[in-house]
DNA sequence: TATGAATGAGCCTTCATTCAT
DNA sequence: AATGAATGAAGGCTCATTCAT
């Protein structure tokens, strides 16, 4: 082994720790919670001692916060915005990539699965890191969000209605993730267990705000004349 | 003062401290959740002993399962299902109806603010109360709103389509809710702050979603023939 | 039992626990000082719970303030500032007694021993504790001793001189406790073991200080004239 | 290079981080004692890795032991026991280059200012280290003091009054750094600043014990005559 | 009946030390 | 030879719960 793969195995193990923590904390404090989760079984799931998340993120909140961050980046990285779709699609078309694209991350299985609840708790019990997040990560989102519905409304993406119709898809979306124990309840079968399910209910969602905003669209049209 | 009365009053008084138990406890259950609260903070609210709570509730959970059927009682006392409106009104005054009442439920102010934010609570962490009350009291508020979409929708009130909607109007309800903090960073103006800022909401969520279900429920018509 | 002594038992059972705690506290801050003391340790001298220090003083800093105060106010109890010297006595006499007094205080033994390793600690690490030490005690202990040297020395008693020869006095008290083990490897036979010793120690210390002042005072006189 | 120059630059980079190490542990250990103070503290401040104290030294406690020595070895160093009194000098005289020495030992300013305190705590709170540092350090420079006061008392240096006027000086001494908060707060102009404020100090103390020892000399010669 | 002092388990964090590299 | 990631013991503190009174 020459030196440089020496240096190079001694980082990775390093970063191999930290993805481990990451991973660990991601799990554990989607399911229960910053304050409930506790450093000692994010620790043994991640296989590392207890004093492992103190000596690489300092404390409790910072590790939070860097999960916060990296379960975004991860989120965004597989599912983009708008997926594939191209730049010279209509505004319908986009809105549905944004729907299915969002839905998909919410319910994204595997590795990552505690992505959208984490966000869920955040918006219920906000920490410290709620606010850089808000305006870093999903500000930006919803900008592209206006920019579709104006599109489709054909208002400027200021009008009140944009944003009021934007909160209406949006609150669509994430109401699987916030009320999932009700919806099971209720009515299991609108609950997205595969990538099916998740296109089927992104199509619901498409097919029930379209169908408002054209409404809307045809009062705004009759207002103007 | 007779036998009697002494014990009279120490049953009032007994009852007084529950009751005082219980609201104290929707207070800093909704604000700190399940975990985070204290019973020690609980009982200082509500001028009683350390020991109260375990005293008349025989444990923190209990004591929480009791405070959310208090809270849902309450709330649905000063709100009924549909409010004011008669039994002969057409389903879209119905559903408009219902949309005020639950959102007036969701922000109301006052002694009993807390009940929707134990709710919001109860969705994304949710405890052993939930199963109860979701099938006590969630499910009996769904059905009426199952009942009013079929009628507009034309359909069974078991079609999938009437759940969907169903679902795409409560998700507008409980969204502002759920997405306080975000919302709030994003869009401040549409936080309901008063009775008219509810009212203006509702008729947004209302608007939006009669539109919707024309464009289905003309849809379905055009499959029908 | 009658409802008082009832209460009273509660209360002295209460006491007395607080009391042990002081009382242990005291013996380990110090033996080990403020930061190498242990909660635990304090709590298993007192037969207490661990938990005990905080439900009862709060946190460890608060009853370290609250163990420094009953050390000095129990010292001073036993050992008055001038022991029984009349108000007529000379400055010399006086001197002997404040002395005298104050070597008991440094080198008494029994439950209280503690008080003087407390206080020459919180000189050389000092907490926030001292601060109020100093104005609340130490500062009119040190203005008694003033009066007596400037009646001695015949000068005002802010005069300098007064001030340095007050320091010269208590720095010979306070060494053979602060430096006791340095003495007692170097000349065991001067550590007071007994109050016989504390005794001698005492008109040793009064013997040169009061030739010293001797000097001073008819340098003094010479000047003035 | 040749294999040893690349020898001897080894040793000395390895000479340095312990003199590095050396002199940051002198000044953490001073602020903080032993205990409170952490060996990654330490090796931080002298530019080492934070398992060099453990590499270089074997453990905390060793070097905090080697410290000790460095420390009173320069600081003897740089002001010698009498500074520069011929051995012809009266006992007076070398009493007074004696005190001066000691003081400007004990306030020394710049790298190892941290001697004093070192010491100070040293009898507050003895270490291991404390034993051998009597013996081999301190004895000596008591038997030094000892010839000097025996001259001056006209006595054999075992008399008692002579090791008991010798803590009497060197208390007054030590009492200023022992005590400084204490001095601080109630008389902040005895306490030296700077190389002047030393010299006032030492000779108040100078003509304290002079004339102290003066009177006890002269009691003496009556009782012998 | 109702209190509040006391309990003990558990949490986050710190630190000297170890060990693979 | 020297590093720094990792360890595990221990410390202060919190909290739901118990129990004598």
């Amino acid at each position: 082994m020459n030196v440089r793969s020496f240096l190079a195995d001694g980082k990775e193990h390093q970063d191999a720790t930290r993805r481990h923590l990451l991973e660990a904390a991601g799990e554990v404090f989607s399911e229960l919670g910053f304050r409930n989760a506790t450093v000692r079984e994010i620790c043994h799931r991640a296989g590392a001692n207890v004093a492992a998340v103190n000596y690489h993120f300092g404390d409790k909140e910072t590790l939070y916060l860097e999960v916060l961050r990296h379960a975004h980046h991860k989120a965004l990285e597989k599912y983009p915005l708008l997926l594939d779709a191209p730049e010279s699609a209509s505004p319908e078309e986009k809105l549905k990539c944004f729907i299915l694209s969002l839905l998909s991350r919410i319910f994204d299985k595997g590795p990552n699965s505690w992505h959208g609840r984490l966000m869920s708790r955040e918006m219920i019990e906000p920490t410290h890191a709620l606010d850089s997040l808000v305006q870093e990560r999903i500000r930006p989102m919803s900008e592209v969000l206006w920019g579709i519905i104006a599109e489709i409304l054909d208002c400027p993406p200021t009008d009140e209605r944009v944003v009021a119709s934007a909160f209406s898809v949006l609150s669509q979306c994430v109401f699987y993730k916030h009320c999932r124990p009700c919806v099971g309840s209720l009515f299991p079968g609108l609950l997205p267990e595969n990538e099916k399910g998740v296109a089927r209910l992104a199509a619901h969602i498409t097919d029930f705000s379209l169908a408002a905003m054209r409404g809307f669209s045809s009062k705004n049209r009759g207002k103007k004349r």
